[in-house]
DNA sequence: CTGGATCCGACTGGATACTG
DNA sequence: CAGTATCCAGTCGGATCCAG
């Protein structure tokens, strides 16, 4: 599958159109400050609300329960609520959440590898200005 | 390499440390609205600015000059100024910029592979609330 | 043609307080 | 423990007008 698939012929991307256009609904997604950071903490395995809490350094509680409610929504993930005192909601990713690990490695890896010479480029791009 | 190397051990995973925390970064750079979508549209060769912005549909002439201004900043792209009249400026993948093709097309096979499922998803979550 | 400058609404996300 | 509700600041991005 190529990259141009993206743009069918005939057919301009346009953020409007999401449903037509599969990447652009991903990167939405996985685009915000922490979906990613939550994936990556349950690749693992499953984990409960104050662990992620714990782990995602920085996020806020309102945040984390967006993002695992938003994950759920798209069926990336599931919330099973065990019915104890006290209460224990434990998250785990279903299989087209793990599979996210296969493009975010790619990604990681361009990452890494570009990660040297965009540092560079930046300095020397706000030095100029 | 694995992706828990987003993850060194000892480390959380900060949003703001993102220099130490490359995929971060990467998301930021690539996470908003049209930053993939202008990069999709250069990797075929060289754009104007005109081009472009008959190609990224809905776009303003604001974003495309940030967004192309972000790119060019981090040595994702270049840019070349022709003097003549009227004036005509041209805009170029770098190899960095031309090598994040491959990792976003693995995102778009997972998008186009999970799609259905995703969408499915959503639909029930939304009918349950 | 290729932008820069300004204004403004919408959305994102953090802080805090409260609850079953 | 695992959230919900509310408030609020910062940012994103569109519209419009102006300029080399």
């Amino acid at each position: 599958m190529e990259l141009a698939l993206l743009l069918p012929p005939g057919m301009t991307v346009t953020p409007t159109m999401k449903e037509q256009c599969p990447l652009r609904d991903t990167l939405d997604r996985i685009g915000d400050r922490w979906t990613v950071i939550v994936v990556v903490l349950l690749l693992p395995g499953p984990r409960r609300f104050t662990e992620l809490m714990r782990a995602a350094e920085g996020i806020s509680q309102r945040m984390l329960t967006h993002t695992l409610r938003g994950l759920e929504r798209d069926g990336l993930l599931t919330r099973t609520v065990h019915a104890c005192v006290p209460p224990k909601v434990e998250y785990e990713l279903t299989d087209p959440g793990r599979a996210l690990a296969g493009p975010l490695t790619e990604l990681l890896h361009w990452s890494v590898r570009h990660q040297e010479s965009v540092l560079a480029a930046r300095k020397t791009f706000d030095a100029d200005v």
